[in-house]
DNA sequence: AATTTACGTCAACCATATTGACATATCTTG
DNA sequence: CAAGATATGTCAATATGGTTGACGTAAATT
């Protein structure tokens, strides 16, 4: 450790010691974004770990249950895409739901290798439950603004997520988005 | 296994199946901004991951070598409020970070009991190479707003954050974000 | 002098992610 | 129809990042 007590540092106060900036002044970093993103995000995801705690449940499951409630006929694979994570991983805790009867799944109609998956009334309790959280928190942040800022939000969070290869789940809701935006449809 | 082959379910795309609401109708979930925050900062913590591999260091390292480079001298304790981890989980990485020599400690001046943490040149340079990649992203994606939409944005991720118990670093932040908005300065 | 605070550390454990290999059922294609 | 590709499930081993609880030390506070 290095121990030289510096005056300088140590007695300035967190207020005047910030970094203002410490790039390329032609590309500054957007720190100011960067940092609302992940506190925002922190307390956001933070809302339903309670409620998640008393069902024996993590986030993953939060993730799962939520898309396939949100998308119902949602396949393996389309779920693999949204969530960006592996087959072995999404097995576990899709086994979990599917055992204590959040989830079922039927072999698909055209192709009998799927399993599509649903929700029951127990998983859509949950996922209801836990929107409920998230939507308050969002009516509260959201409470004093005009719907167009409204929209413009809506645009940028839109705007924020990849384009080169939108899975099925987001062409849905980017469609959903941009039409709610300009009108204009997107279903390509 | 339900092996129903259910025509109706199994048949209808994505796009039609997809649930409006299913909530109290006097509160509607806000399904939209759920989904696309997830996506947004899913893509969003994606970016830094293929820079923190290489370096041997995972979303872990990088939260905490971007808010001491922020916050010069910050404490372990305000790293704690921040990150919302125990710290076990901290030490960890902290450790790592201190052996590898992205990060220094200093003891308090005034207490000699805390460690401020500072970030080197080697931590610098790692975070602002991380932070390129999402000022980039923030970039591209607020390209075609205006001043007032992008005002708004920052006014709708800081009220996204619980106010009950800010800790040092989210005053800060917060205080700027007001500032911001208000025309204030905040240089105290 | 006693207590509290800030930090570090040990041990055990858990949740969630990874890679790689392999099995099964089913669809598609030559 | 045989061969291959695809969708899913599963086994084993491993990594990361999180947890609780207990304990120790140095330094500040009372």
């Amino acid at each position: 450790m290095v121990d030289v007590n510096s005056k300088d540092a140590a007695s300035r106060s967190l207020e005047t010691i910030q970094r203002q900036s410490s790039g390329d002044p032609a590309k500054p970093p957007r720190w100011d974004i960067i940092e609302l993103l992940f506190f925002a995000y922190r307390d956001f995801v933070g809302d339903p770990d309670d409620v998640l705690d008393q069902f024996g449940f993590g986030r993953a499951h939060h993730r799962v249950v939520h898309f396939v409630h949100r998308y119902p006929g949602l396949k393996v694979a389309d779920l693999l895409d949204v969530l960006r994570i592996t087959k072995q991983s999404l097995g576990r805790v899709l086994k979990q739901l599917l055992d204590e009867g959040y989830i079922v799944q039927k072999s698909g109609e055209a192709d009998r290798r799927q399993r599509l998956l649903f929700a029951t009334a127990k998983g859509e309790a949950l996922v209801a439950q836990l929107a409920g959280l998230q939507t308050d928190r969002i009516n509260r942040a959201l409470k004093d603004f005009t719907p167009v800022e409204i929209e413009a939000i809506g645009r940028f969070l839109s705007a924020m997520i990849d384009r080169n290869d939108p899975d099925k789940v987001l062409q849905v809701i980017l469609g959903q988005a941009s039409a709610k935006t300009d009108g204009r449809t997107n279903k390509t």
